[in-house]
DNA sequence: TTGAAAGCGCTAACAC
DNA sequence: GTGTTAGCGCTTTCAA
């Protein structure tokens, strides 16, 4: 069992005693014993293990100004965040590779603008190594709080902040928003659809305004009153499906900006009586197993993979702290692909 | 602007140099600056605001050996725990209650027994001042793996795994539910209701457990038939509601384990054409505002202060780091009040 | 290959 | 009141 004097942890000096060496031996082989000859590495071993040695954090980020953390900002301007399925699984990508970094996650709440201070004065007080946030509203002050920190960050979904190409651009993961958006678009012209409507997400989040472009890509000469817009929401969907069957009653395919919308407007459509696919043809975006798996009929939709998304954004941090000693150039963006998952609304 | 070495964060010595005093004195400063003089404490404040002085966080904990972090174990043996919305207001509360005592909150997500060992690291390594976890299953070997670190930790939900009384004793946070079970029961029987059925939840959960306890504590001689089990899912509730129905067509009231349960129950009595609460009354658990409150008809239910638990499992905590060293008792557990919200169903 | 020794940046006795 | 000094526990040259 660990330790005579319980409460004081065994430090490296205990361990070299034990062990008979010296306390620069004990930290070559915690280290992982490169360079040491293979019997001192068993005695060193046992010693470790005798006593119940775990290495003190704070010494060792003191001398090799490495945290093993990583920050997580989350800001919740709008609600329900934390409890996003979308949110909950970008997360657990995130913890996941973390931990296959063995680092950890310290969560940074934002409740408001009056927790940016905090924010930066704990990113500028070097407990992490790096940070992950999210890309929100483009109005948001977070990312040039973070830049002025000078910690390293990453961000999910593509920023669309004043700067973002210029003095704030920052590397960030994001799917194919566009891409997606063409090639669900795409199907529903190869299904013979005419009259393709768009419920777009709001304005200020590239997520919606690369998906609505991607709309556009295909549907060059596009009726604008087949554009609609919604905030993401379910109830915003079904209020945009209503809208757009009054403008254009004889819309033949819709294609939502996401799942959420996608319920939304399939509710109407059947509550009015139409046939989903026949009369229209309903495709969403995002899969999201909760919502796109339970409608009736299941949603056909663009999918993301993101959890992987998450993953990426700690792979790309990951990059961008070990190439900051050798001088590389910037660790560009990446941009995952989307895949069309045919269910049975179109 | 801060630094004329970008990069080489500015020390204690630098300000020290800079302000012509000593490093002391500096450290005093930064840490409230009592018992040094004004003029010396305004120099001090200039040097540090000129050159953008932040305290490095490793070296500070390396001799006070406090981190100024807390971990919060979330393990997830089950499904969406993160998502659910009992967890997002508990973490809210931690998260704010951490704020409000400057430190920071690590999260640690036990995906299956393989991250134990991952946990007990972490715990041991020294990363942060104490933990905060969940009372899950009783037959979790969480709790022991923490107990082994020494770290402290509090829990939330009273725990039921086997020696919780004894060598495993933790201090916890939860709700009166046995309680608050009793005020439901109690007011259903002061409705005229004398068939009253529960529907329990989880036999290896306390939360369930205590609330059995309360309904049993006030209906001594219950028939055995009126109690049924669900696993606090909407679907189990349902379940749970048509064998009830079956055993006992007659019965006039039913009170839930929880409010996903209640509004699974609602769907059957609905259903089977009985009216609510007119013909079966009904009671639920939690007031989880996205269920309660969206029933037809709203439900009638116990409320907890959930928000309110996650932040004083964080002031437990603090105090119980704090009497470390004057060698106080330990802190009790904490239970806190519930609260009978009557609305439509009963 | 191994050990000795010099710090990393800070706090906390202890002197002055 | 303020400064001097001795570490906190570790990594990392530099010598041997």
């Amino acid at each position: 069992m660990p330790d005579s004097t319980p409460g004081a942890r065994p430090t490296l000096e205990a361990v070299a005693a034990r062990a008979g060496v010296s306390r620069a031996t004990v930290s070559r082989v915690v280290n992982g014993g490169a360079g040491v000859r293979q019997p001192l590495v068993d005695k060193v071993r046992r010693a470790v293990e005798e006593l119940g040695y775990v290495p003190n954090h704070a010494a060792r980020t003191l001398v090799t100004r490495r945290n093993g953390a990583v920050a997580v900002i989350i800001a919740e301007p709008e609600f329900r965040v934390f409890s996003d399925p979308f949110f909950e699984q970008q997360v657990r990508g995130i913890s996941r590779e973390l931990t296959a970094h063995d680092s950890q996650l310290v969560l940074l709440w934002v409740e408001g603008p009056g927790d940016y201070e905090r924010v930066a004065r704990y990113l500028a007080g070097g407990h992490v190594d790096g940070a992950l946030a999210f890309s929100v509203h483009n109005d948001d002050e977070l990312p040039s709080v973070i830049h002025r920190t000078q910690v390293p960050t990453v961000f999910g979904g593509r920023p669309g902040w004043p700067g973002a190409h210029g003095e704030l651009a920052v590397p960030y993961v994001d799917a194919d928003n566009r891409g997606g958006a063409r090639e669900a678009v795409r199907y529903l012209v190869s299904l013979g659809r005419r009259r393709i409507a768009h419920i777009a997400g709001p304005r200020d989040q590239t997520s919606a305004t690369d998906r609505l472009d991607g709309y556009r890509d295909v549907l060059l000469d596009a009726d604008p009153e087949l554009v609609a817009h919604g905030d993401f929401t379910e109830e915003s969907g079904a209020r945009a499906m209503a809208g757009l069957l009054e403008r254009r009653p004889d819309v033949d395919a819709v294609f939502a900006g996401n799942d959420l919308m996608a319920s939304g407007a399939l509710r109407v459509l059947r509550e009015r009586g139409l046939r989903v696919p026949r009369d229209v043809a309903l495709v969403g975006f995002d899969d999201m197993a909760s919502v796109a798996g339970t409608t009736d009929p299941p949603l056909t939709t663009v999918r993301q993979d993101i959890e992987g998304m998450g993953r990426l954004m700690v792979r790309l941090l990951m990059r961008t702290l070990n190439q900051d000693e050798p001088g590389a150039g910037a660790p560009g963006s990446v941009i995952t692909p989307t895949e069309l998952v045919r269910r049975a609304s179109a």
